[in-house]
Parts: structure tokens; sequence; C-alpha cells
DNA sequence: ATGCCCACGACACGTGGA
């Protein structure tokens, strides 16, 4: 019985309720890893997702950033805010074990910081995050156990991520010292789920509110699922759900989803 | 070369996003 996880990063959960909820049926997935909440959890529209099947674990913020995990299975483990970044107020890490009946699967639902402008706090802030999240995967492998890192990671991998490369030049998004963050994490043997299972050129997972982006098809893939080698070896489709941008009052970006075989 | 659009807070526009 496949195991499916989504990355999904929704701008707000509150300002489109509606939306999401069709998006979650549409999409059907395990497991649903959200980013962006925008609200504490105590505003968290709980009784809604969970009439729409899921468990709920939230680490939430006001106005800003905010994460959770959404699963049709039992969550377990449930831990909030990122290794190394005691102290750290903007909540954009959540982890927990996720009890499916064909296995467990560790699950972390990601925000990492954007990082602009260069040269900046919010730069090295961006740096900073992206070290502890390596060394905390590091700490991780030595469990050998399959373990997902999902969502927002705000780096754009390759130049074929995005339209116009040269649009990009000097963003932190795509900025060498970026990549370098998230080629760290790939070469720990964390792969992409997306450049596994398919790699192919201008798929994207974002699309500006701005200058009719999502017409161009100007877009960018910064939304990812990284995997454990135990993850890695059970993966078995990727798909992007490209029909939430064009909903009514949708997110900026769409989800992304990985299914993954499960023992039992 | 910059802003375009959108969400938020608590009402006007500044902050943040990517």
């Amino acid at each position: 019985m496949p195991l499916s996880i989504a990355a999904w990063n929704v701008n707000s959960i509150n300002a489109r309720l509606p939306t999401a909820l069709a998006v979650l049926k549409a999409v059907d997935a395990d497991v649903v890893c959200l980013q962006e909440l925008k609200c504490e959890d105590a505003r968290f529209p709980t009784a809604e997702i969970e009439d729409a099947g899921y468990n709920v674990a939230t680490h939430g913020q006001k106005t800003y950033n905010g994460v959770a995990i959404l699963s049709k299975h039992r969550i377990e483990d449930v831990a909030r805010g990122l290794p190394g970044m005691e102290g750290d107020e903007q909540a954009r890490w959540i982890e927990a074990v996720i009890a499916a009946p064909g296995g467990v699967m560790r699950v972390a639902s990601l925000y990492a910081p954007n990082g602009n402008p260069p040269g900046t706090e919010k730069t090295v802030y961006k740096h900073r995050f992206m070290d502890a999240l390596t060394a905390h995967a590091q700490a991780r492998l030595a469990l050998e156990e399959p373990y997902v890192i999902a969502g927002d990671y705000n780096i754009i991998p390759r130049d074929v991520d995005c339209q116009d490369p040269r649009a990009w030049a000097g963003d932190a998004l795509i900025l060498p010292e970026s990549r370098a963050k998230y080629r760290a994490l790939a070469n720990l043997g964390y792969a992409d789920a997306y450049m596994q299972m398919d790699g192919a050129p201008h798929q994207y997972t974002f699309w500006d509110y701005q200058a009719g982006a999502w017409n161009k098809n100007n877009g960018i893939r910064i939304d990812h699922l990284m995997c454990s080698p135990q993850a890695a070896d059970r993966l078995e489709r990727v798909t992007i759900h490209r029909d939430a941008r064009g909903m009514e009052k949708p997110s900026d970006h769409v989800p992304i989803i990985a299914s993954f075989r499960m023992p039992g």
C-alpha cells in the first residue's frame, strides 16, 4: 500500500480555506506538509481539516510563517522547531512520525527563509537555517529510516527550474551560495524526489501573482521533497498539481506529491 | 530600472513575500 506525501505552501490557510479544502480533496494525499499558515495554532481551522479526513499537527505563528503536517494516519513523536535554531521565533519546521499501515515514515514540513535581499541579515539567516537543516539531516541518517523533508526550500536548483535565469540573476533563490546549501543536503545522500523520478526542465511549483506570471508560465521550482536513502528506495511517483494555480483565489504555490511503496 | 499582486494588521499604508 503506497504512501503519498504532498508539500504545499498554502500562503495563509484562513485566507483561502475553501480553495485549500478543494485542493486537499483533489490531491488526496495521505500526508500533506503545509507552509505559510500565517496563523497561530489556535486560529488554525482544525475542525474543517479533520472533517476532510486528516489528523493535524501545527507549529503556527501570527501573521508570518507557520507549518503543519496533516495525515490520514496517526501522527506520533511531533517535534517543533529545527534543532540548531533554538531561540528562533520563526515557525519554519515541524517533524513527526507517520504510523502508516504499511510501515512508519518520518516526515518534516519545512519553510526555508527567502533570504532576499542578498548580502543582508536575511541572507545570513537563510544560510544559518540551511546549515542547521543539513546538520539535522545528517544526524537523522544514522537512524537509517525512511524520512522525507518536504516543503518550500526557496531555492531554484538548476537554471532550467525557472523560465529565464537571467531574470533571477543575483537573487537569493538562485545564487550559487543558495544552491550550495541544496547540494550539501543532496550530497549527504538525500534525493530530490522530483529529480529522481523525472527531472524534466521547466516544471514549476510557484508562479508569482504579479505581471501575469501564471498566464505566461513564468514560474520556478522551489518546493522539494528530499528523501533519505530508505525513502528514496521506495519512491515510485512524483506529480506536480498545476491545476491548483488556476483556481479561484489560489496560493502562488501548488502541491508537489511523491508516492512511496511501503513494505507492509 | 521598477512595479505589477497578495496577505496581514486593525485602518492606513508599511512589511514581507519570491
